[in-house]
DNA sequence: TCCATTGTTCGTATTGTCAGAACAACGGAA
DNA sequence: TTCCGTTGTTCTGACAATACGAACAATGGA
């Protein structure tokens, strides 16, 4: 198995985590490992918001998240343990993750999470 | 001449905000809009790091900024007059803002600017 | 050995982005 | 007024990124 690459802290840049956070999927997914303690497998994001994400598009957005420098995958067994990376990226980058997570958090608030984000309508777009 | 579209604050997304930022271009034309007093216009950017940036993708990169509400538009005579909407992004989403520009700030130190950023290549894709 | 489970890779359709060329709008000069 | 230079937008074709089903690889238990 090909051994999984993870970015040097130095190698982080702003652009490649706010490109990967600009996506809903995965900024729920890595929400998600962040703030839990424990670490979370691939499949346990087989559903996202009440909607299914087929396997290979869940893989490729835990490609992205770690090639982000976002999170670390380790494998253990048959299945992948993913650990965020917060505690680094704070000392490269501070207050950049808590400001991105806490900005999620007032958005679902005050959207009460119904239909918001459907994926590439950034609340423009038409007219 | 088509009317500019601006969403309405409340319309304005985390998504939407990391992906315009999520550009180097783009961030560069947004923090010198935001750290400039007087509105700026496209043609001030016709060169971003030594590098020319062609008429056409300068538009499309300002309807970008505009439409994820990073920044207001107005005609003015034959240009555009171009100002940031930080103050109001902040009341929604507070330090958001602050803490991209800041970390940006510490990459273009680190990295001494050069040649970081090539565009869609977030320090990984090899291996 | 067989097989269920987990995740990756491949192939293709769709979608987004870049940049040159042509165009539209405005303002000044003749 | 007409002409022309400046500024920015739209159109278009080439190219890159993304989504996702299908096939595959790796692991561990029966």
């Amino acid at each position: 198995m090909k051994p999984l690459f993870h970015p040097s802290l130095e190698d982080v840049t702003v652009e490649g985590i706010l490109h990967a956070l600009s996506d809903p999927v995965r900024v729920a997914i890595f929400i998600e490992i962040a703030g839990s303690a424990c670490p979370r497998t691939c499949s346990n994001f087989q559903q996202i918001r009440e909607k299914p994400v087929p396997k290979s598009t869940l893989s490729q957005h835990f490609k992205a998240l770690r090639e982000a420098g976002l999170i670390r995958g380790e494998r253990q067994g048959v299945e992948m343990h993913n650990t965020s990376r917060c505690a680094e990226i704070e000392r490269r980058f501070p207050g950049l993750i808590e400001a991105i997570i806490n900005a999620h958090r007032v958005q679902a608030k005050g959207s009460g999470c119904a239909g918001a984000a459907t994926k590439r309508r950034p609340a423009a777009a038409r007219a």
